[in-house]
RNA sequence: GCGGUCGUAGCUCAAUUUGGUUAGAGCACUCCCCUGUCACGGGAGAGGCUGCCGGUUCAAGUCCGGUCGACCGCGCCA
């Protein structure tokens, strides 16, 4: 097999012979001329078989659509009376000499030339390697490779490393409901999935890591929402010896830069970002994470928007104390005397701030309680007694008597930011295998039984429905 | 867990206010015609358990009850 050219590329290879792979676009059938829109993942062009290749145009007459084909042809100029200016080779196409068929394909269950969002959800879900082949999707994929590959070099750059966590850790009884999965070797014990990696990635920098970050998955047990999933991405960084504006500063240059150089047709409507306080937030937009944007009509501006101040603490229904968004976040200087003494609760503010873009949260953070005896403070007003605190969050207070450095962080909701990027409406939209509201997966069809042997081998007997 | 919207051909939809002949259309599909199309065009054809179960009625896609599923939102989501 010879050197498969891109489709992209076939405009320099006008007047050689080339080969070509990728699925059938389109088919024009003619009778004496027959045209065939072929699509790689680098663009499209057209195929045409001329009257004088007698065995081409029957081969041609054969293939339909979605079929995988590898055709050798020659690249030529068109004429110009047909030359389109607006598309891609809309000056060039391809003069089938010879086809063959990689694998053909049934009817597909929707077209994909037009939006795939008018579609059923379900059945683009079922066939989810379909809907993919879609340009928009293409495109959301892409682009989402881009803007994780920029985010990687970014921090490079700025000294961060990419380390891996653990998947298989451990249930807390705080914050979201866990993924558990049963430990063979122990009868009754679960581990969890992670719902974010906030406890390793303290520990790194106890570790003396210093800066650290991660594309990682998390995972929680909660409903959906058009801009949540059960499991979904975060980058997730944590820095060392830093304060609040170390790190908004590096993420507000990071989000800054990767939107100019991926999305150089969107505009920022305000750098620096602007900030509020919660408070502020909630008076004049009634939202933690108001839309400031001008022109809501716009779809390329971007409206970013720092939230800070945050209440650390709110009374549950129940009429205890929580945390509002981190137990491990510190709080504001000023108010850290309040904590140790365990007054003024509802009055102690957070150096969590959130940042908010167009009206989603896309990320939030702060900077971490690395003190053992704060931190155990934080746990007492929420009630939790010292044996709990001892018997969950043991590691962490050890390690912050071990030489924990000052350190902060930060985690983005890695789908919504694509999916506001890429003017999706929800997140489904630029995840590739995304779950059902109901927590499905209707390609896999999971969730699923398993076997009584498996059931059995992880001891695990079922109540009767 | 709760509320709302929806479910008719492979896909997108129609079948009206008020239950009434054989459930229609566009796209896709099959076959035929076509030498410059590019969402080609023209002709013919095939394709339906109206999500599922039950009820009301002489008669149900249509009304009622239940159920399943998708989506949106609330609760929930450190």
């Amino acid at each position: 097999m010879s050197k498969r050219i891109y489709i992209k590329d076939l405009k320099n290879f006008v007047g050689q012979e080339v080969l070509i792979n990728g699925w059938v676009d389109v088919r024009r059938d003619q009778g004496k001329l027959v045209f065939i829109d072929m699509r790689d993942m680098t663009g499209k062009v057209q195929c045409v078989v001329l009257p004088n290749h007698t065995e081409a145009i029957e081969q041609a007459k054969e293939v339909r659509t979605e079929w995988v084909l590898s055709i050798k042809g020659l690249v030529n100029k068109r004429p110009d009376k047909n030359i389109k200016e607006d598309i891609l080779n809309g000056d060039i196409e391809l003069e089938i000499l010879d086809i063959e068929v990689l694998n053909k394909s049934e009817t597909i269950p929707f077209e994909i030339d037009k939006d795939t969002r008018n579609i059923s959800e379900d059945v683009r879900l079922k066939y989810r390697y379909v809907d993919l082949r879609s340009d928009r999707m293409q495109k959301n994929v892409r682009n989402r490779h881009k803007v994780i590959k920029f985010i990687r070099d970014f921090l490079d750059k700025e000294d961060f490393i990419e380390i891996e966590t653990p998947l298989l850790t451990k249930s807390t009884p705080e914050g979201s409901r866990d993924y558990v999965v049963p430990a063979r070797l122990y009868p009754g014990n679960f581990y969890a999935l992670p719902q974010s990696p906030q406890q390793y990635k303290q520990l790194l920098m106890t570790a003396g890591m210093e800066k650290y970050f991660q594309i990682a998955r998390c995972m929680r047990d909660e409903d959906t929402r058009g801009d949540r999933q059960p499991e979904f991405t975060q980058l997730d960084l944590e820095m060392s010896f830093v304060d609040k504006e170390d790190v908004m500063d590096v993420n507000e240059k990071l989000m800054i830069e990767l939107v100019q150089k991926i999305y150089p047709e969107k505009k920022i409507q305000q750098i620096p970002f602007p900030r509020m306080t919660f408070k502020e937030a909630m008076e004049k937009y009634n939202s933690d994470k108001p839309d400031l944007r001008e022109n809501k009509e716009d779809p390329n501006l971007l409206a970013f928007c720092w939230v800070v101040d945050f209440p650390f603490f709110e009374k549950t229904e129940e009429g205890s104390w929580t945390f509002t968004h981190n137990p491990f976040s510190k709080p504001k200087d000023e108010h850290m005397e309040w904590l140790l003494n365990k007054e003024k609760i509802e009055d102690i503010l957070t150096t969590q701030y959130d940042l908010a873009l167009n009206g989603f949260e896309i990320g939030g953070g702060s900077i971490r309680n690395h003190s053992p005896e704060a931190l155990e403070k934080v746990f007492e007003i929420m009630g939790h007694k010292m044996e709990n605190i001892k018997k969950n969050f043991d590691h962490m207070l050890e390690a912050f008597s071990l030489g924990t450095p000052p350190h902060g962080g930060i985690a983005w909701g890695l789908d919504r930011l694509m999916m506001v990027l890429q003017n999706e409406p929800n997140i489904r939209e630029v995840i590739t295998f995304a779950k059902t509201g109901e927590g499905k997966d209707l390609m896999m069809n999971s969730p699923a039984e398993i076997s009584k042997e498996q059931l059995d081998e992880l001891n695990i007997s079922l109540n009767k429905k």
